[in-house]
DNA sequence: TTGATTTGACCAAC
DNA sequence: GTTGGTCAAATCAA
């Protein structure tokens, strides 16, 4: 693992870029919506980067708490997050019956039936054609196999498997796989109501939001940019649109919450990321997206690492991020 | 009639 | 040889 002020650099970069983003967007709000378009696609993968330095360990992320769905799904490496810049997808869809093995790029998220019930998942907001259903070894339940409606009109090379949860039937578990590049008409539609004065007043809130609490950082470490102004989070756009900024809604419904909210004691006397801030900033860039008729990311990028506890080894302090006690 | 779903077969990874 | 992912014909539904 590369020592982890090198890494801490790295991401304070990132960050940095994000912040110089929110900016430029800020000031062509009003002009081309294709070129804010452009820069809210680029929030949206300079902080997926950012996440996933952290989860790689270029952040020093410890590895302690992974993935609640279990092995196989570990964080993606950086190189994992397609960017939305370079137009399509880094796994276009595959024509031949070639196995799939755990992929790059390959996300995974709970959730809840639309009824409770048998009826399937909740509508993630994308319109998915079924191909196949499999018997899963050891799986009580079949999985099925689902690829973008439009997969074949533009060529759309999202996919997606559904798995009920064996616990809990309610639940299902669903693996999204390659982006959407397709045009999403109900997302297109809601965005045409967004107004430019929408996406400004989120953006400025979006930019307050990309604070940090770092009371009681060394003096060393705050020579090392980590100021009490350093913008800072690591979080990823929520399900979609407008979602009330609690910890069970940054993470999607159906994301288990972990019980203990308190910082370990390992960690007792670090530095604390407040989890309030974070969730601020998915909501505020998902509504962002939505303003700027993006299509909203799927919420699988969080539920992919643990929730409870993150902690964040520097060269010599540690950050552990929490729920804030006030929720 | 057209588009979506079901289901057995095929293929390649393991 | 087993298993998971996909294909494609058959079937269903609007």
């Amino acid at each position: 693992m590369e020592s982890n002020g090198g890494g801490s650099r790295l991401v304070v970069t990132e960050l940095s870029h994000i912040k110089e983003l929110v900016k430029q967007l800020d000031m062509h709000l009003g002009g081309s919506p294709d070129l804010c378009k452009h820069l809210a696609r680029q929030i949206f993968t300079v902080t997926e980067k950012s996440i996933s330095m952290i989860r790689s360990g270029h952040f020093g992320f410890d590895g302690r708490k992974r993935s609640a769905f279990g092995a196989g799904l570990d964080s993606p490496p950086l190189s994992a997050t397609p960017s939305p810049l370079s137009g399509v997808s880094d796994m276009p869809f595959r024509t031949n019956k070639k196995r799939k093995t755990m992929e790059k790029g390959k996300r995974q998220v709970r959730v809840r039936s639309a009824g409770g019930g048998a009826d399937g998942p909740e509508d993630d907001g994308y319109s998915w054609r079924k191909y196949g259903q499999k018997d899963i070894l050891g799986a009580q339940h079949p999985r099925g196999y689902y690829r973008c409606t439009y997969q074949k009109s533009q060529g759309c090379a999202a996919t997606k498997q559904v798995q009920r949860a064996e616990e809990d039937p309610s639940l299902y578990d669903v693996i999204y796989n390659g982006e959407h590049t397709c045009v999403h008409k109900a997302t297109a539609a809601a965005a045409a109501k967004a107004q430019p004065q929408d996406a400004r007043s989120l953006l400025q809130s979006l930019t307050s939001s990309l604070k940090v609490e770092t009371e009681g950082l060394t003096p060393k470490a705050q020579q090392q940019g980590w100021g009490a102004t350093t913008p800072f989070s690591f979080s990823s756009p929520a399900v979609s649109g407008l979602t009330p900024s609690t910890p069970e809604s940054c993470f999607g419904q159906g994301v288990s919450v972990p019980t203990s909210l308190e910082p370990s004691p390992a960690t007792s006397g670090s530095n604390h990321l407040s989890m309030r801030a974070r969730c601020e900033f998915d909501t505020m860039v998902s509504a962002l997206m939505t303003a700027t008729s993006m299509p909203p990311p799927l919420a699988m990028e969080e539920t992919t690492f643990s929730l409870d506890e993150i902690d964040l080894s520097f060269d010599d302090f540690d950050v552990s991020c929490f729920f804030a006690p006030d929720y």
